[in-house]
DNA sequence: TAGATTGTTAATCGATTAACAATC
DNA sequence: TAGATTGTTAATCGATTAACAATC
C-alpha cells in the first residue's frame, strides 16, 4: 500500500472544504479542471490525488460532489470528532481559543485551556474549562484531548510540549518561535511563528527588486 | 544567476534567526554538522545553501558566525527596516498587532491598524496609529509600508487584498481562511489558516493509526 | 457513434542527499 | 604533514506535469 505523503494530505484537506462549499452551493458534479481552478493545483494533480486515494469516477462523467467529499472526509477522518485545548492564555492565546470558537467546525470540540498564572485564569471568561498548567497531562488524558494548540513563551514550549505528549495528544499546533523535540514518534507537529513569516515575505520582495 | 528559490529562502530565514542566537551566546565559529542539527537539515544542505548564496568560508575552518550572519542579512535584506501594518482590528488581529509589537523585531516597524468599524477604533488602547478601512490605500502609499497582515473576515478578504496591492505593499499575510487572487505580480502572500492546520494535524494521526 | 472527461503511465522537473575532492 | 571541514559534482529521490489510453 503507497503511503499518503503530506503534500498529497495538505491538498486533499484544501480540496475538502472546497468540496465542502460547492455542496453547500448545492452544484452536484463537478470536473477536475474546475477543482484545480478552485485549489490552484492542476487538473492532472487533482485527478491523481483522487485516484491515489482509492476513488473512483466514471470515465467520461464528472465527479459526484457529495459522494467525492464523503469518501475524502471517510479516508483522512474528516468528520471524526477531535477534542482539542490551547495551552497558554496570552494575548495570543486568548485569542485564538475565541477564534476556534466562532470557526464553530463541527468536527473540532475546544475542551479546555490551560495557564501557569492561576490569577489570570480567574479574570478570564469563557464557556471552556481552565485548568492550571501542572495538570496538563492529566486533562488531556481524562478527556483524551488529540490536539493542542500551544501559545506559551519561548522558554516554557519544550516542556509543555513534552507535557502534551506524555499526555497522549496525537498533533501539536505550536505558535512559540521554537523549534520543539517530540519525545514520542507518534505525534505530530505544525508550527507557525509570525516574524519568521514576515522576514520569508519580505526576504522574496527583497531579491526581487 | 540562478535564482533563489522558497525553499532555499526559509531555511535561510531560519539559519539566520539560529546564527543570531549564536552570536548572542557568543560563540565565535559554528561548522555546518552544528547548523545542521539546530536548523533540523543535512549538514550538506546547509553547506549548499551557503554555498549557493555566494559565501566563501575556509577549507577546513569552521564558518565565522558574525561574518556569515552578516552576509545572509545583507543578501536577503534581513537587516533592512520594513513598515508594517495591520488590517482587522477583532480578536484575532488585536492579538497579532499586540504579539508583532511585543516580539520587538529591530527590523520591523509596526506603523498602522485598520478597521471597518470606526467604534472599535475608539476603544482599543495601543501606540500604533489607528485608521478606518477606506484609508488603506492612502495609508499604506503615504508611509511606504511594505508589509500588510490581514485578519479580516472571509467575506472582505478580496477586497482588502485588493487595496493592499493598490496601495502598494510587496507582501501580505493573510489569515482569512480563504484563497484570493493577487492583482499584481510583484505582490507575494502566505496565508495561514487555523482550521486547515487542525485539519492537516488530525488526519496525519487518523492515517497514521 | 462522437464527445467528454476520467484513469494511469511516462517524462520532466526540482530538491535533497551522498560522495569525495579541495585545501586550510 | 595529517586532520578537519568546506566546496562542488553526481546520484537519488520525490513530486509535478504531460500525454494519451480508456470508456461511459
Amino acid at each position: 500500500m503507497n503511503k499518503i505523503t503530506n503534500p498529497v494530505i495538505e491538498r486533499m484537506s484544501y480540496l475538502y472544504e472546497i468540496l465542502r462549499q460547492l455542496e453547500v452551493r448545492q452544484q452536484l458534479r463537478v470536473t477536475s479542471t474546475e477543482l484545480g481552478e478552485l485549489t490552484g493545483q492542476m487538473a492532472t494533480t487533482v485527478r491523481k490525488d483522487i485516484h491515489f486515494i482509492g476513488y473512483k469516477g466514471t470515465f467520461g462523467t464528472r465527479y459526484d460532489v457529495r459522494e467525492l467529499r464523503s469518501v475524502i472526509a471517510g479516508r483522512f477522518g474528516f468528520t471524526t470528532v477531535k477534542s482539542a485545548c490551547i495551552i497558554g492564555l496570552g494575548a495570543l492565546g486568548s485569542a485564538l481559543l475565541n477564534h476556534v470558537i466562532a470557526a464553530q467546525e463541527p468536527d473540532l470540540h475546544m475542551v479546555a485551556a490551560f495557564d501557569s498564572n492561576v490569577n489570570r485564569l480567574e479574570t478570564i471568561r469563557t464557556t471552556v474549562e481552565l485548568y492550571p498548567a501542572n495538570r496538563i497531562e492529566e486533562v488531556i488524558a481524562r478527556k483524551k484531548i488529540a490536539l493542542a494548540i500551544i501559545a506559551v513563551p519561548v522558554v516554557s514550549a519544550q516542556e509543555v510540549v513534552d507535557r502534551c505528549c506524555d499526555g497522549g495528544v496525537s498533533g501539536i499546533l505550536n505558535f512559540s518561535p521554537v523549534r520543539v523535540q517530540l519525545k514520542r514518534s507518534d505525534v505530530s507537529i505544525r508550527s507557525f511563528d509570525m516574524s519568521s513569516e514576515l522576514r520569508i515575505l519580505s526576504a522574496r520582495s527583497f531579491l526581487s527588486v
